[in-house]
DNA sequence: ATCTGGGTAGACAAATTTGTCTACTTTAGG
DNA sequence: CCTAAAGTAGACAAATTTGTCTACCCAGAT
């Protein structure tokens, strides 16, 4: 087992259901079983752990929403899947990814939050890879640039949106909501 | 000039900008040019501040939403007016309420995650009320009860998507093409 | 006039934070 | 086999955190 991993992960698991300023450096050991020197070792700085945690997120992430998304048919089917993965993730029903508390970037930003900082500046970058992401399907299924221009900012906004009303107001619907949306948007 | 009223504005301001865990007790303090033990007269403990800048923000920023839907006519000219509220907002040319940085209540329930923590239920109560503010234009421009629950929650998902974008993102026209969805559903 | 409540400045306690360092052990490769 | 890297436990430093407390000041209501 690579100690380096076991500390990511755990920092990844405190951060998320905790907050990042809110966990100590200590916790973090605690929970990995990993001695201090070690952490040292492999990062200089919390902030260097920090930002690993969110390399980690976003592989996984990333890798998880692929996947749903290349189990159906390119194009329009692909982007309703999106919003039927979110809608198990909300539900706890998304085994591969940890249970739902909010968008690990969205959290981080806000922690975060001066855009110039290189933590907040990756997890826009995550933001922008899921974007482009979305594009390609978009490209599938839309009919001339603009409107698959129009397309993908509408299902961005839908999908943040969705996020956060679930997280915030606990409303595990939004991202059936939001697929409702989508579907009316795509039947042309 | 009220020494509770001091504290909290500094309080949010910090808040705000930086974080809660981030900021501490003393740099509340030193911004507010208020004694400790002042703020510790006004509150038994930091949660208890939070929770009055929580009160604070979601006064002043409904206040200042209200006042921007109620100048023009109820109903689709109002929905549509609160979206240019928020492209004024993420532009700076929002005077009344402060420079964005993103919406003040998903910033606080991404360091309090745990939905039964009361300063993340207040965050909950805050969206809630804004909700209620819509629902009462949406209820002057839909044909049906249906229709009226569909518009007003792809509202709510396209308010929130396009404030987290603005913010993660730092993509400014989120507002504006959030507006274009919405005009778009409200051309009946 | 005096007493009460809100205020100030800041020392202090106790815990916690990040990060360094010592001294020792384990492990894997040439 | 032996060296070098990676690991352990944990003491320690220095700063910072929240919250308490002392000692004093001042203004307004009784």
């Amino acid at each position: 087992m690579d100690k380096r991993e076991q500390l990511v992960r755990a920092a990844f698991d405190l951060f998320y259901r905790e907050g990042i300023h809110a966990v100590g450096i200590n916790r973090v050991l605690a929970e990995s079983g990993v001695a201090k020197k070690t952490l040292y070792h492999h990062f200089p700085a919390k902030d260097a752990l920090i930002e690993a945690t969110i390399e980690y997120r976003d592989r996984r992430f990333s890798d998880w929403l692929r996947h749903r998304m290349a189990s159906v048919p390119a194009g329009r089917e692909a982007l309703l899947a999106l919003f039927d993965a979110l809608d198990d993730w909300f539900h706890g029903r998304a085994t591969d990814i940890q249970a739902f508390h909010g968008c690990y970037f969205i959290n981080v930003s806000a922690e975060f939050g001066d855009p110039a900082h290189p933590i907040h500046a990756r997890c826009a970058r995550h933001k922008a890879s899921i974007r482009s992401l979305l594009a390609e399907h978009v490209n599938h299924c839309a009919e001339s640039a603009e409107q698959a221009s129009y397309l993908l900012d509408t299902l961005c906004l839908l999908k943040e949106g969705a996020i956060v009303r679930a997280h915030v107001e606990g409303d595990r619907r939004a991202a059936q909501q939001a697929r409702q949306v989508v579907a009316g948007l795509l039947v042309d």
